[in-house]
DNA sequence: ATATATTTTCAATAAGTTTTGAAAATTCAA
DNA sequence: TTGAATTTTCAAAACTTATTGAAAATATAT
């Protein structure tokens, strides 16, 4: 396989695969291209490439850029403003690991402890499925929790690596 | 707080929740209101309860249930079917993992062993960087998936519980 | 200061997804 | 069988989200 036609088709299924995950479609697309450019790329690289309009490649950068997942980089003589990819796929992974946390598991977590309080006798069965219900999804989230808290802190991939490998 | 105002704050936010994780609103939805109902509910339940169309609560029940999430139960006497969900929410993980990591997982690693295969001169750095993008990528991918068939593979909670409990 | 390059914003529009509801199909009892 | 209850289907409508593109804002060189 050529390696234009490899881009495309790893640029298109990273864009569908993101769309499984609550990404979109584009700021993957964008991700995946950047992830596979030796140099960083401007605005316009990117609009020719992926031939889509300047507004929708400042939009979908700036998040990519808020994400941790991106960087703006200067290239001393030009006036353009680069972007380029982290490489290390597993700081791109436990970046998206902290900032869905943040975004979205704690949140959950939180609401979940203030429904557990709910008021009532525990011996209608309504009110014991519910308590029951929210207090086994809390005490799965927290393991989860502190599991991620753990991935995000072994910035070291050699532990979390071993820890894999342990399991093959 | 009111059980049932505890009821609608959970579905609700647990239909949002979903939303971040490629699972439609009403399905989500579906599936909170069957995790805290004690008894299972039929079509007509689902419809009064959460105000949708008998349709709407036909698709999604039946995807709830390819997605090994809800059963249909026969109640002996009715002639309407039922609908159960299973409440042991590390059942419920496994089998999200499950489905996900087969939908999605497995497709984009074989992908990923295709594309690496990519030819050209390794000294080029445009073939370069995409063949170690692709590599990281593809090495990641396949020690997440080692570490999901273990989850999956340990149906017994108390495994995992412990494994999990070691990080805290 | 002025002109030019570049980035950002955002209202309008396009594209994609979900929901409805009524008709068709199926199931079941008598 | 027949007919009532129930479930399924699917085209059209409603809703949601993503994209465009041109105007406004900002930055930079001369």
């Amino acid at each position: 396989m050529k390696l234009n036609e490899a881009k495309t088709q790893f640029i298109s299924s990273w864009g569908a695969f993101g769309t499984h995950w609550g990404i979109n479609r584009t700021m993957a697309q964008i991700h995946a291209l950047l992830l596979i450019s030796p140099d960083p790329l401007t605005q316009d690289d990117i609009m020719d490439q992926l031939n889509i309009s300047r507004g929708n490649v400042n939009m979908n950068t700036r998040d990519l850029v808020s994400w941790g997942l991106v960087d703006r980089v200067l290239i001393q003589g030009e006036r353009k403003e680069f972007f380029s990819a982290e490489k290390d796929i597993w700081k791109v992974a436990t970046q998206i690991i902290k900032e869905r946390k943040k975004r979205e598991l704690d949140p959950m977590l939180k609401l979940l402890s203030q429904l557990e309080k709910v008021d009532g006798d525990k011996k209608d069965k309504h009110v014991k499925q519910f308590v029951d219900t929210i207090g086994g999804i809390r005490k799965f989230g927290n393991q989860a929790d502190s599991m991620l808290d753990v991935m995000i802190k072994a910035d070291e991939s050699w532990f979390l690596g071993s820890l894999l490998k342990f399991f093959k």
